[in-house]
DNA sequence: TTGTACGCGTTATCAC
DNA sequence: GTGATAACGCGTACAA
């Protein structure tokens, strides 16, 4: 029997195909540079020992892992979920492979992954939005980790980014919501702690009414998890106070699907009573009833497209620019002009 | 100024201490072992340059990458990103880090990325289901890759599993349906082909059918992609159909939403016109109107198990068992009985 | 075109 | 308790 502990390392190739380790290393990194005879027969020994390269040791001879890192907030939220895939998928192609970490909206369990992806020796790491201690980008260029942040657009921020305008966005919906004829408005957020994308939506909202020239206390801002029984909460909150809002602009597409949900239950009809807006516009917008008017947010292609933002820097290139990406509102049955109010 | 080229090592911490290297070694790795009094030196060294240990190397001599690999079909698949997040979680706890592959449900891709993981020294892998080729599990023994398999569950499988019975859990809620008074059933399944969590499904279908005394060409038998849309155009061809079913079943959740769409598209009442359950039970579930029936699957136990499973073998544990989750069905407004036929 | 030999940063096995 | 030092598997100047 032949030994099955351990793989067959490039010394055993070299010693199969009777040449040295330099010449199989050549064959498998840059085969041009070994005449075709040879190669041949390296190449013979190589699949038929069914030798496959050690990455750690690879990783340290050329100070290059083919790895990828990526620090996301978690993978329960669909939308990072499916941009990470995205991403995943176009690193393959290019022969990489990714290392996830999650940091559960905690910086500082963020600040841990990132040094140790650094410290695995990643080419390359994906954020999420830009929001973090000047410490944390010092530290990843100091190291020469090239990084790209997502889910946020800025064309000076401390790194690449490959995003979306988030004031922008908002800001748009709301003014289309004003234009429904709406003057009492709830707003259901995200945490914006430590949350630069979830403050960009606050402020746009907070713009728009400011344009509109309405008071600032006309606007009833909530701050909720990402999650359906948040959006609940408050929506029953906001809709059992005094004087409640004629629409509840919702900061993702779960919260509204929460606030939906408790409308029903209230048995207060969407747009009838109250109308409702999320944002993402994930597969959840279209299902549920009735369908959700929210923002479109392009996540197959921001990951993409951080994907390449990402190869572009290890490849060397000096300046890669960030990439802006739009959105737009999407108009479905659960936003409708308020009827008349007392 | 100094140098921000590379990170410091071992070395030059062992030379800020005024110790060896392999004291500084023993400090991170064995702290008991060496006496408080260097510790103390050497701890301060550590955090005054910022050392962090390279992990290819240590990977290399230690022969262990703290590092875990975990292919699947795909993170867009709630359901997979869901206990995939779990699964991370408890692994990060463990010190471990998770490189993800994705298959795409393709079989070659998938041999394809367990070999990467393997060529990249990964300590464990997880796997989702038990089907595929042989030489897949030879090769994994060969290499000594401890590896679980998820979604899945049997006592005697080529690796440990943590999953519950597909076949089982199918067949429970055709019973149920059943029991309601249906006698036209539609399936609307996943692909079976190199899926033996969908091809258990069907199974499971065909079982309670035949123990019902039911015949086989009473079940109107379909496969689909995973997706909204598939679930929506096979519903409609199995309704146009001569004599459509009374209940729709379907291979998941999401399967099942596209149904419902479809349903209220063609002005059907569900579950007055036909009834329909789903699988899985992901919040996509509740939200929707009707709530779906649907059999509810603990995702993130799964993940978090798979991950000390895997874990205990890492750790030497000879004869790790398998992990049996149990189903349970969730009966919601979409399952009621059949109205009258003609 | 191909081979030699050193270095990459750790861990682990020895002595001391 | 601590210090040399030999691996670990590969890439790559440099030499031939």
């Amino acid at each position: 029997m032949a030994k099955s502990q351990s793989a067959p390392t490039l010394e055993d190739v070299a010693k199969a195909a009777g040449v040295s380790t330099a010449t199989v290393s050549r064959c498998l990194n840059d085969p041009n540079r070994v005449i075709e005879a040879t190669r041949k027969r390296v190449m013979a020994a190589v699949d038929q020992l069914g030798y496959t390269p050690n990455f750690a040791a690879r990783a340290m001879a050329a100070k290059r892992s083919l790895t990828i890192g990526a620090v996301i907030p978690t993978m329960n939220n669909a939308i990072f979920a499916r941009a990470l895939q995205a991403f995943q998928d176009q690193l393959a192609q290019a022969g990489y492979m990714l290392l996830v970490g999650s940091s559960a909206y905690d910086p500082v369990a963020e600040r841990e992954q990132i040094r140790n992806l650094v410290a695995r020796g990643v080419d390359g790491i994906l954020l999420v939005g830009f929001e973090r201690e000047p410490e944390t980008y010092d530290y990843l260029k100091r190291h020469g980790v090239p990084t790209v942040a997502a889910w946020t657009y800025s064309e000076d921020g401390p790194v690449p980014s490959v995003g979306f305008d988030n004031h922008l966005a908002m800001q748009s919906l709301t003014e289309a919501v004003l234009s429904y004829g709406h003057q009492r408005i709830g707003f259901i957020a995200g945490k914006t702690e430590g949350n630069d994308r979830a403050k960009g939506r606050v402020d746009g909202v907070i713009a728009a009414l400011a344009a509109a020239g309405i008071p600032r206390d006309q606007l009833i801002l909530r701050e909720a998890d990402y999650d359906i029984s948040a959006g609940a909460i408050h929506f029953r909150e906001m809709m059992d106070a005094p004087h409640p809002p004629t629409v509840i602009l919702c900061g993702n597409d779960v919260i509204a699907a929460g606030a939906m949900r408790q409308a029903s239950r209230m048995g207060l009809s969407v747009p009838g009573d109250v109308s409702i807006t999320g944002f993402d516009d994930m597969e959840l917008a279209q299902i549920i009833t009735p369908a959700l008017t929210t923002v479109y947010v392009p996540h197959d292609e921001m990951g993409q497209r951080a994907a390449r933002t990402l190869l572009q820097q290890i490849e060397g290139a000096e300046d890669v620019a960030s990439v802006k990406l739009a959105t737009k509102i999407v108009f479905r049955a659960s936003l409708a002009k308020p009827t008349s109010v007392p």
